[in-house]
DNA sequence: GTACAATATGACCGTTTAGTCATTTTCCTG
DNA sequence: CAGGAAAATGACTAAACGGTCATATTGTAC
């Protein structure tokens, strides 16, 4: 944890310091990002770096905790979902949420892809295996989910999804990506973005198959 | 690409100072990599891999080429699909064969991850979503896909799904890993895998919904 | 203004880095 | 065995690394 002298910092120096780390760790990764070139783009000293922060992995982890953080603001700015008991409604929220927040940081979402592939499990990683279990259990107690589904199979599969599936859909959108990251047209609005989430939901809803029911006899449970 | 002297080399010692390369790069990506720990690990002097690489990119490339090789070879042991025309078939064998792969090799597929993640289209690096939009697109000629999938999308899920799914799969297999990596037992016919492969089938065919038949009216196209 | 604590600093530490190169050893050919 | 080519070597750079620390500056309280 970084110390309290970080903490009583003023917030435009920590921003700096924080945005110059962010830069580094999503451009090199952990073991490739150096200390001195942070401080160097912070424009602070080397000394107080180690004021701020006990060594390099210390400061990561904060970096984690931030990229927490701003997916939590983004969550709250977005509508939530009418009906609550829906597990595919929420599902589509939380890959909206996901790609808003792959738009609008694409550095920390690169940081948080890039500790998925570290450690999947780790608690402070969102989207990883446990959490989409825990949501898929719930949908098979709610009857969303087909019995035949193996949990903690499809919880890895939407896994894999949530985290390649920003790279992708950020180019894809082209020119309507500007206005959404800036803000003058909410991604709830956006024609281009919903109809992507909308085609996504019905490949995990639907799956592939021309006709999924035809297809199952040849893989009966 | 490595020089002549390197491919001159006894079999036996280009296989060292490969596997060395293998691990460091396993375990610490390209950019943690370091090129002292790799002459070491081999056994090597230092100004003897520079007469073998130019660089340690040099090097990364030709373990790249080493994965493909590999994927290569395994392709070619596993039986080939039945219906060569029906892309769920070959869906699966390919899966079957990452599966293998992620068995055998898994510092291999480690470093095909990382290099995936890092760029996703470039060619050396296998299951990236061109090859799986070709695949798609063909599946949409022969027949075989919905009509509303939009088949560069779900090449990225496909995509992801194959890069994620090994890191899963292993595990989940528990004791009976061992038997195949082994080879005492094929994959083809050890139960475990090939009812986890099917349940993955079922769920990229069939979605993840109950009926999504009528779910699908919720999201008409 | 004085005193004290909090903060900022960059020279410096030992280590490690990727990469070089003059020299030596090994190998093959005649 | 001679001689020349091919391959192996490790001492050596210059730069960068993560991390330390004595000193200097700033802010605050009286």
């Amino acid at each position: 944890m970084p110390s309290t002298t970080f903490f009583n910092l003023p917030e435009a120096k920590r921003t700096i310091i924080e945005t110059a780390a962010i830069r580094e760790f999503a451009a090199h990764g952990f073991e490739g990002a150096g200390v001195n070139a942070i401080v160097a783009g912070a424009g602070i000293a080397k000394g107080s770096f180690y004021q701020y922060f006990a060594d390099k992995a210390d400061l990561f982890q904060h970096v984690l905790t931030l990229v927490q953080r701003k997916k939590l603001s983004l969550a709250s700015s977005l509508p939530p979902t009418a009906n609550s008991r829906d597990i595919f409604a929420y599902l589509r929220w939380l890959f909206q949420m996901e790609l808003l927040f792959e738009l609008r940081e694409p550095e920390l979402a690169r940081i948080e892809h890039h500790a998925y592939l570290q450690e999947p499990d780790n608690p402070r990683v969102m989207g990883g295996p446990e959490y989409f279990n825990d949501l898929l259990t719930q949908g098979l107690l709610h009857e969303d989910l087909a019995p035949y589904v193996d949990t903690l199979l499809a919880a890895n599969v939407l896994g894999g999804v949530f985290h390649a599936l920003g790279r992708y859909l950020v180019p894809r959108l082209e020119d309507r990506a500007a206005a959404i990251i800036e803000g003058s047209v909410p991604i709830t609005e956006e024609p281009l973005a919903q109809s992507l989430l909308d085609n996504l939901m019905e490949i995990l809803e639907a799956g592939l198959a021309r006709d999924p029911a035809i297809r199952k006899e040849f893989f009966p449970k």
